[in-house]
DNA sequence: TTTTTTGCAAATCGTTTGCACGCTG
DNA sequence: CAGCGTGCAAACGATTTGCAAAAAA
């Protein structure tokens, strides 16, 4: 293990607590890895990946292996406490559930994320589930392109192509 | 090669036309695989990846590599004669471009997969890009969960569980 | 003590690539 | 005949897994 789970000032004791009734309610064991895992992802700004977040506990001396850091955000992400993305990305993208669900705008340029949030385009996908007599549990909404700062310059067939290398 | 290109009446004149202006275009050759992974596309009823195509082709007498089977349908993406998603799998979908761009509704029991297209929700999506001043070129949206066959007894928790390990 | 978890390294799996030979233009 | 394209098999890269040792209940 990593440090006795009850050595550290809990960071956040409400997600902290929610995982811990997750892990009872499964006959699961609360374990110093897992309780790192969590610390971490709430100290990260937003989207990270399966891999700097290891390599993040590697350097910040939790010898935490690349096997669980995969297994627990698996569990996180059940939980709720974590979402995890695409992102057009080969990778997957997680991100800790602070706020309340939102949809992606991609920058293919330079990589940055905007959220957004529009309560008429969720309104709008019920209606059409309800039309289709389709019973949703989730949905992913990307739109990729170009953010402010990157648009201009480029070549229609040159973003055409990139575009079709996106994992979408 | 498979046939000569020119032995075999064409099925798809429209597409096998502006697939030789493409390849022309980009100094690529027009060969005999080529042409029998685009005439295999356009006969598919809808979404396929690209190993069932491998296996279609290697059926119907196509000696036709895999390799050449991915290298070509990356083509026809460019070329914007097929697109490509992911539906929430690990291997890429794909889709001849026979009608206009659509989204997704994808039953996560039977794999079924609902197509449509609300002009009112692309509108949406326009003005979202507007406001971030972000320039749009490609979107993604899939809504995962039970076509009406499918839904009706099934654990809310199951279901959390199966929508955790798609790659969304 | 019983059960779950961990780390390790090997396995997976869809996809991509290097290379020598074969075709197209 | 000069480039491209192809098949093959090996390489890839993110993620998963089997297993024996270690920790939690």
């Amino acid at each position: 293990m990593v440090s006795s789970p009850s050595d550290a000032a809990p960071m956040r004791p409400r997600e902290e607590a929610r995982f811990e009734v997750f892990l009872r309610e499964r006959k699961l064991k609360l374990t110093g890895e897992r309780m790192a895992i969590l610390a971490a992802v709430f100290q990260r700004a937003s989207h990270f990946d399966a891999e700097s977040l290891h390599a993040e506990l590697k350097g910040a001396g939790a010898d935490i292996s690349r096997a669980t850091v995969y297994r627990t955000l698996d569990l996180l992400v059940q939980c709720g406490l974590v979402r995890k993305h695409s992102l057009g990305a080969t990778h997957a993208s997680y991100e800790a559930a602070q706020d309340e669900h939102h949809d992606h705008l991609v920058c293919i340029q330079c990589g940055k994320v905007l959220e957004f949030f529009r309560p008429d385009l969720e309104k709008l996908q019920e209606s059409i589930c309800r039309e289709r007599d389709f019973q949703p549990f989730h949905h992913s909404l990307q739109i990729f392109g170009l953010c402010s700062r990157c648009k201009g310059g480029f070549d229609e067939k040159e973003i055409q192509g990139r575009v079709a290398q996106l994992h979408t």
